[in-house]
DNA sequence: ATAGTTTTAGACTATCAGGCGAAAACCAGC
DNA sequence: GCTGGTTTTCGCCTGATAGTCTAAAACTAT
């Protein structure tokens, strides 16, 4: 997870989300790409979405001593998810760092639940839709995969079974192309890519079907 | 869907979703009930859910001539998905009305967009989820139920596979007790209620699932 | 050549969605 | 009281899918 250290006073000196103010002339989402911009190169955003308001009066109590002037600070905030791939680690600011989703350290003001609610939703598209595209570089090995898959849902995933599932799926799809012989022995993995880049999901729960379509 | 008629001027006639500003010492939630309790009994909203932030700069326009003034009256709306069972139909005010979903009158501003996204969402969650319980009266037979669906999802709905699958899922019960008897002839339907009547996914698609819980 | 390691493929099981048709339970009319 | 029509419910069958397990494949190192 991408976060930097507060520098001014509100709880200065904390973790916290990347973000800041809406503009006058600006609607959220390119006011929260204006401000990724600042810590990241925002031409690696894979996806973007949006997750939820946090709204609670006081998830930033202003500076001001007197409570009856709080509300002058009120600060409403849109979550947003945003992923970029594992490929490679672009040079960071000095305040900016990416930390391991399993162990934040605390986070300023509601960030934490903030960071649950958008772990949350990542956790379930990645299950019912190709959203690993936003995560993966462009070939990777069905490894390389099942530890990133592991890494965003939080438990073990069965490499085997992952492979066949996202492959029936038509998510997932063989390069054709070899593998990159090993380092330590072992067969040589086979590259995989995903088939679409852009979000679909899938079959969105016939459940109650519509025709159904085959 | 719930829509009432704007009498004032931006837009003054169009009809138009439920809702209003945010109170200086509110959040969005709290601030959602309060306008509803203007057109509804607040009491039976069932479910309650952020749908989106719509933020476009000129989303509403103001009144005012000069565009260059126009940020002056800058609004963000925060979406809800609000749900009443089907039950019995409240009073309304005279300004507002229920309105089929399928062919809603033209409406003011962005709603039809957020109209569009929440049934979309609606849809989405009746297929995962338990959610048909903030639809549905407290008991019903099979084919009212089969109705709600087909009305909610827009599409036609099998009562035979409907029944099975929530059943399976422990969704749906049978009160055991009987049936009202018909009125125009006909085996008489069996009782059924939501076995819960809060939120509850069905099992947040395991797909690359974790140990698996039998 | 042999042992060890990693990846891939196949076999098997259990579950689930969905369609179809028959049986059950009621009403109305002869 | 029986028959036909209607609505609901139940059971059977099919196809698809998730998941586990085991064996084979393909490579490195000794």
């Amino acid at each position: 997870m991408l976060l930097w250290q507060r520098a001014r006073d509100p709880q200065s000196g904390r973790w916290s989300l990347p973000g800041g103010r809406l503009g006058p002339d600006e609607d959220v989402d390119t006011s929260i790409r204006r401000h990724l911009a600042q810590k990241v190169d925002v031409a690696r955003l894979a996806h973007l979405e949006q997750i939820a308001v946090f709204s609670d009066p006081a998830r930033v109590p202003g500076p001001v001593a007197d409570p009856a002037q709080q509300h002058r600070r009120r600060v409403v905030a849109t979550a947003f998810l945003g992923l970029v791939p594992t490929d490679r680690d672009p040079a960071l600011p000095a305040d900016t760092a990416w930390q391991p989703a399993d162990t934040l350290p605390p986070l300023a003001f509601d960030h934490a639940a903030i960071a649950d609610r958008a772990r949350g939703r990542l956790r379930a598209k990645l299950s019912y839709t190709n959203l690993g595209f936003a995560l993966a570089p462009p070939e990777f090995t069905i490894s390389q995969l099942r530890e990133i898959y592991a890494a965003a849902l939080g438990y073990r995933v069965s490499a085997t079974n992952m492979q066949r599932v996202l492959t029936r799926r038509g998510v997932l799809a063989p390069t054709g192309a070899a593998a990159p012989p090993g380092r330590s022995g072992g067969r040589p993995a086979a590259l995989y890519r995903f088939a679409e880049r852009t979000l679909r999901v899938t079959d969105p729960f016939a459940v109650l079907g519509p025709p159904r379509r085959r």
